[in-house]
DNA sequence: ACCTATTTATAACC
DNA sequence: TGGTTATAAATAGGT
């Protein structure tokens, strides 16, 4: 505009770009307040330039925000104020639908009765009996499970054991066992099981198995279960 | 700026003060049009004439709300973005709550058993044993409250019936009752109640009191509960 | 940051 | 609103 006309286009040289982009910068905001004085109006600019800084003019006697509030009221709708509405009404909803899960639990705890209606006293039991049976249920079969997998433990250890006997036996010739006792009771049930786990009981087991011995390798290296039979 | 130099102040002439905001609005937004091409900087105007019009110029490829957005994340705090973020990570917790919850209650149904432990199952049992226990007891009592209430109730109308019964005898001096049993079972148990309630059984009271039958102030007016008992 | 030739914006007019 | 024009203001390029 001025020593020369130039191209409304990027410039390219940095240095350039960033003298006239402060120049101009003054100008707007110039203008914006002559705006905002001679004609009664409110301007809000809001700028960034290349390298990310920002700057801004607001007419005096009011704020960026509240200039930017109003724009949205004007524009009516769906920009921001109707986003944080529903935002605003899905937090509550939420907060309820919260509280009222807190207050069946608690029902489930036996609180709150005062609440409840003798009908719903008489479903909610059912409820509750139904649910019990279901977690009991639940309860044995893991306890089965892990009977059934302690067993499987037992039974390797025992054939370990006997593997372990016939060597010392070979080894040793004729002399005669000591403190073992060859475990038949093994495949036991559930009862059984109990007295392995019990705690004044007197253990079976009482030869200690040193992890480096050769016929350690038989059992698989990860069996942690095996170890509180060991002394 | 042309043809005379004029004041920067408020143009009293609304007509003239209408068409220099038009004016200069255009050379406002031509001049941040060139800017943003010039410099690759973002601008966002926004203004609102005295008339309460709105105008607003934006940078091709951003948006006003997008460019308010950054301009609120750089001035940092607590001015819009920092509330919505705050709305956004309460949501999201209770969200999270909110599915704790409902597991905890699923589990109490005997749901979603695979995810406990059986220490976990145990514990859970024994809670909803509890549970059910406190349960009932409340219900026991809910149904004993409702005994008592109804003994009292039937014995109130027992007594309206001995009086009519009297009267009735007073009225038609020597001729022989119908149809009424003097009830003496009023006082019974929960068993004697539920036939009451039940609902092939026989009526026991076959007398109809007209609500304006002048014995019948002697009963509270608001008494619903005895009209079951009325056919 | 200042200078200034030149371009641009625009006040007052229609 | 839109166009014209004399003139004020803005500013590119140089220092």
């Amino acid at each position: 505009m001025a020593r020369g006309k130039i191209q409304i286009k990027r410039i390219e040289n940095p240095t350039n770009r960033q003298v006239t982009y402060s120049k101009r910068r003054n100008g707007l905001f110039k203008k914006a307040n002559e705006l905002t004085v001679l004609c009664d109006a409110r301007v809000s600019i809001i700028m960034f330039s290349s390298t990310g800084k920002l700057h801004e003019y607001i007419s005096p006697s009011t704020s960026t925000k509240e200039l930017f509030d109003h724009y949205q009221k004007t524009l009516g709708v769906d920009l921001w104020i109707s986003h944080f509405q529903r935002m605003q009404e899905n937090l509550k909803k939420l907060k309820d639908v919260n509280r009222n899960l807190r207050r069946q639990i608690r029902q489930r705890m036996g609180e709150y009765m005062n609440d409840l209606s003798f009908e719903e006293l008489r479903c909610l039991e059912q409820d509750m009996d139904n649910a019990v049976r279901i977690i009991r249920e639940r309860k044995y079969r893991v306890i089965s499970n892990q009977i059934e997998t302690h067993k499987k433990k037992l039974k390797s250890v025992g054939e370990i054991h006997k593997t372990l006997l016939q060597e010392f036996d070979i080894a040793t010739g004729e002399e005669p066992h000591y403190g073992l006792v060859d475990d038949e009771g093994v495949g036991g049930d559930y009862d059984s099981m109990m007295r392995y786990s019990g705690g004044g009981g007197p253990r079976i087991f009482a030869l200690r198995l040193h992890p480096n011995h050769p016929n350690m390798h038989h059992a698989h290296p990860s069996d942690l279960t095996t170890y509180p039979l060991l002394e």
